[in-house]
DNA sequence: GAAGGTGATTCGACTCTGCCGGAACTGAAT
DNA sequence: ATTCAGTTCCGGCAGAGTCGAATCACCTTC
């Protein structure tokens, strides 16, 4: 972990970051906003242009396409995605939720694919939508099958931050959970994301036993009962065993 | 278009491009792919590493799912993608076959959005795809609500390359194509992208006329006669109809 | 298990280039 | 006209990127 950097790089994408998440803005603005000198902004800009991942349009600089060229690209490139590729959509329909698939990294969850079943609510997931790994049911059941030395390295590095006033904040908590996760082979998380949501995953591991993805199925609280808790939870189980057979012949 | 760039800002993207396109490597491979010295990469790919945006797995170096992210993200932020939304579905389900969302950017048409439908072959379709606009209906029917000086300087800028053997190579057929575009509403391509294949577009114009997209229908030759074409013309009209008038609203 | 080979990583001095203050420019708004 | 906010251009200097060479890490082969 040298972390040997490189200035323009790391400006750059600094750049990057924030039209992606504060959307595009004038040069000055932007300066502004990153506390770096106008005319350094205005030089990076027109670099961004160049290499075609940045526009300006309407004034306003903005990202392109080029993006989401390359994350498809490198999505379809992991195994995992294409080994789970119909059984999502059938999980979305099964459950009427919204289903979704994600993967582990940089230590933390990441959403690689959506899918909405007829009676999803409308939730705030996109693919590349990340979340800290201990405050969400497939975070919890990709934990679950990781060595504890990992998971004690994860909860050093970034601790156990709440997200909501149910988050587990306690790592002999965690534990706990990831040991019935393991016997049950799911996990559940009770609004310890979203208020009022639940979420039932299923870790995705492959032929050596390594964690490789979870599937997760989420709707508000008031439509989950526990019987239909269990119904949830084998089809989420279903689908990951599936998904874990087909990992073999991808 | 003065063009100012960044020697460190460059090569980055390049090496993403390079890792996009074709996989990840290891630094000598890409050393070697790129014509540059192998430290040279190295130290690109570490300065990467930090900002997030690519990653070491396996031996490989791979780009990260932020890409993922800030595509997904500056799609969101597009009008013509969320006056689409469910449109899309509409017309691959009404149609069968293919429906994809289309925006011209640089010169190019660039697929935004992608909805199977239950008979669609698989294409090699996906968000971020850019494709050349003659070649292509829905590239052809934004082309046709441009100023014509607009397409004389894109003709001038890339030419009318062939894609296939029946791409559209003369001027003068492309703007008495563009003209008839204008006459229907709709633009059709038959196999002058992708042999054996037709396609079906109309455009999405705003209230002041400007063309904001396009939506497209992609099936098989054999598939797609005559009336055939009348009716997913019709469905692709009404769509593109529907989204200029969501339009207004967003 | 020694030798050889391939590729990754580290190091550091030279030099090129990114940096940014200031000036010029553009185009609204008054 | 004048002002002002924001953008773009310019160019000399310091600091940062560059890359050859050495070292390290890890296989394969004899």
């Amino acid at each position: 972990m040298g972390g040997k950097s490189n200035r323009s790089v790391e400006r750059a994408f600094t750049l990057v970051d924030e039209l992606a998440e504060n959307g595009g803005g004038g040069v000055s603005e932007l300066a502004e906003r990153l506390d770096m000198p106008v005319s350094t902004v205005h030089d990076y800009l027109q670099a961004l242009i160049t290499t075609g991942y940045v526009t300006k349009d309407d004034k306003e600089y903005q990202t392109t396409t080029r993006f989401l060229e390359v994350g498809h690209r490198q999505r379809h490139r992991l195994e995992v995605f294409k080994a789970v590729r119909d059984e999502l959509e059938d999980v979305a329909v099964e459950t009427g939720e919204h289903a979704t698939l994600l993967i582990e990294e940089a230590d933390q969850a990441v959403i690689l694919a959506v899918q909405e079943g007829p009676d999803a609510v409308n939730l705030f997931a996109y693919p590349g939508a990340r979340m800290p790994l201990h405050a969400t049911a497939p975070g919890k059941a990709m934990l679950a099958y990781m060595p504890n030395e990992r998971v004690d390295a994860i909860i050093d590095r970034h601790g156990l931050v709440a997200v909501t006033s149910r988050t587990i904040t306690d790592a002999d908590v965690l534990f706990e959970q990831l040991e019935s996760v393991r016997q049950q082979g799911y996990a559940i998380d009770e609004g310890e994301r979203i208020a009022g949501m639940v979420c039932i995953a299923a870790p995705i591991l492959d032929k050596s036993d390594q964690i490789r993805g979870s599937i997760c199925v989420c709707g508000p609280q008031s439509r989950i009962d526990e019987t239909r808790r269990d119904e949830i939870a084998d089809v989420v189980k279903r689908a990951a065993n599936v998904t874990q057979v087909n990992l073999d012949y991808v």
